[in-house]
DNA sequence: GAACGAACGTCAACAAGATTGACTAAAGGA
DNA sequence: TCCTTTAGTCAATCTTGTTGACGTTCGTTC
């Protein structure tokens, strides 16, 4: 039981990253597949952001963990390529709801069927409780360096 | 036991994520402490793969994922800033090799140090075995996925 | 109810980092 | 020896994010 074992072996950030990438990656590559193929990286976080209604864009600012105007040249585009409409706040006039079309929703529905799928392929080399038991794991430790609140995603350019 | 579970939870991705940039901002801001400033958020990957010894620039641009030209000008930025130099291959006058210098052993020690840093702090909050289980649960989907040899940590730009 | 400061979002200029394409030089095989 | 492939660099461009300035609306306070 020596210190020097986790220097040596793969850094634990790497295997992170590169796990990150395998999920992403197959998920882009099954996207493309079904033929949604104008997609930007980061359309899967808002969507994502939105699955639960509409949002703002400062909720979106904070989800992403951006400046406010990267998200909104990033809902911009979305709102381009017909995955997003804008409506300004009911309550509140200066904002905007950023919420999904149709065509988003679609888009939602089959990320989250190929997530459903990419985890069943996970499931097949190390197990479901194995999985569970990652996703616990990671939520420990970011609540325990976060709070109750999970941290925002950033951009993910800044790496290792 | 149902299938949509995984769906409704936080998704994998998402923390997997999270976490790498939980130890990536966390190593960043240790090593400012320190006094290392000078640093570029990828030089971390370029020094883990000189870890080994020296590494040639098509070696580099296999592990990192991009371009050769990316590579080619990141490595000039670490020669620029001191912690790595160039030589030319002593077999091959086309290639160069690249390596630590005495200032990217330093930097490559700091880093390691706080990468077991943090891992005990991880451990504290879900245990040694937790983190060892992790890595072996990873390391095994990775390499169910791509065969022995590990995939290139790309730049991580993309994202979800 | 008028006025001030704060908050939401956009526009425009800029910067960082990666990509593509063209090029030089050396290696390796026929 | 010729021809193709490989290692690396240079230059131009693109993508994506940042900073700073701005118009508008909200909310509080006088």
């Amino acid at each position: 039981m020596t210190t020097r074992t986790t220097a040596t072996a793969v850094p634990l950030a790497r295997l992170l990253a590169m796990a990150f990438r395998l999920l992403i990656d197959g998920l882009h590559e099954r996207l493309a597949e079904r033929g949604w193929r104008d997609l930007r990286p980061a359309f899967g976080f808002v969507l994502l952001g939105l699955r639960g209604g509409p949002a703002t864009l400062r909720e979106l600012t904070e989800l992403l963990g951006t400046s406010k105007q990267a998200v909104s040249k990033l809902v911009e585009a979305m709102v381009e390529t017909g995955y997003v409409k804008r409506r300004t706040h009911p309550d509140d006039a200066r904002a905007k709801t950023v919420q999904l079309t149709q065509r988003g929703h679609r888009l939602l529905a089959a990320v989250e069927e190929i997530y459903d799928e990419l985890e069943r392929q996970w499931a097949d080399v190390i197990g479901r409780e194995r999985i569970e038991g990652i996703r616990e794991d990671l939520d420990a430790v970011l609540r325990s360096a976060y709070g109750e609140a999970l941290p925002a995603v950033r951009p993910l350019g800044p790496e290792a």
